[in-house]
DNA sequence: ACTAATTAGTTTAATATTAAACAAATTAAT
DNA sequence: ATTAATTTGTTTAATATTAAACTAATTAGT
């Protein structure tokens, strides 16, 4: 029960933390019930997107993007694959690489998913004010800004999309 | 490549949607590398953390706490009981729950690892002035607090900790 | 040119996580 | 009291995720 030798600066930025976790965790639950109806994991979903906002990829390009493992991007890749919702393509000029491609139905899928998405997370946000949002994304960026000189992370997408 | 129809106000949520979960990614990510010295999982670590703090809970508390299934509550306890840093206790005031207890192991661990936790939490969030940590506090808060009103999620435990 | 180092992606093995069906115990409704 | 509904935790089956070892291709260093 005792605290022990918590500094009230720690425990500020405990709380802090915990509330992070939290609404994280809530946020993308609602963010992502939806997809369940089209059979999509949110890594699936992260994939699809990425492709319909930034066009074709290379794996590599696509987990710094959804922030998973090479491995792990692999079996989305396949997973979508087989659905017929993307095409992995050679790329001729380093044969390491393959680029990433939507087809015909990977881009109805999210053009027609892509909507909701965004009204839900509007809906969300909508408890802060345009002045709270924006307060808001400013220390988000700069959580996520430290971060990255600290850890081995490479380029930051800044637009977000 | 084309955005389609995406209204200032829905990119605004999205950017503002796509910065919590890179802020969260990295600061979990940070949070959580000295556990692998220990053989935790994140979730081990949150169960006995909270055990720590709060004292003896049942899985379905824990479970609240920690944001987990029940069913994933049963293999996180099934583990730690393996390995003797908590035990089960059944009820006997309501005979469908058990009691979860650390044992004198599981506190020494936990009262060993948590300053780090602490100590990195307070390295990690010092990109903020406390001005910027109690705004970011109340923002997260008041997205947490929606939340609840609109998912069957229960209690809210107010402190954090 | 040749070797060493790096990079992209795959595979493998272990763990984590969830949803759904379930059993047992308790509580509510009549 | 008896039945129905709810609650707690477990089990099962499927998927997701990671870390680490690996292969093949490219780039850098000499």
């Amino acid at each position: 029960m005792s605290l022990g030798m918590i500094s009230k600066k720690e425990k500020t930025v405990l709380n802090l933390y915990t509330r992070l976790m939290r609404a994280t965790n809530t946020v993308s639950e609602k963010m992502h019930i939806h997809l369940r109806d089209h059979r999509l994991s949110i890594s699936q979903f992260g994939v699809l997107e990425a492709l319909f906002h930034l066009g074709p990829l290379c794996q590599k390009d696509l987990g710094k993007k959804i922030l998973k493992t090479s491995g792990n991007i692999t079996l989305v890749v396949d997973n979508l694959e087989k659905r017929d919702l993307v095409r992995r393509e050679k790329d001729p000029d380093d044969r390491r690489r393959s680029t990433i491609n939507l087809t015909p139905q990977g881009n109805d899928l999210i053009k027609k998913i892509f909507p909701d998405h965004a009204k839900i997370a509007e809906s969300i946000f909508s408890v802060l004010d345009p002045g709270e949002q924006e307060q808001l994304g400013k220390l988000l960026k700069k959580l996520g800004l430290q971060m990255q000189s600290n850890l081995k992370k490479e380029k930051h997408n800044e637009s977000g999309i």
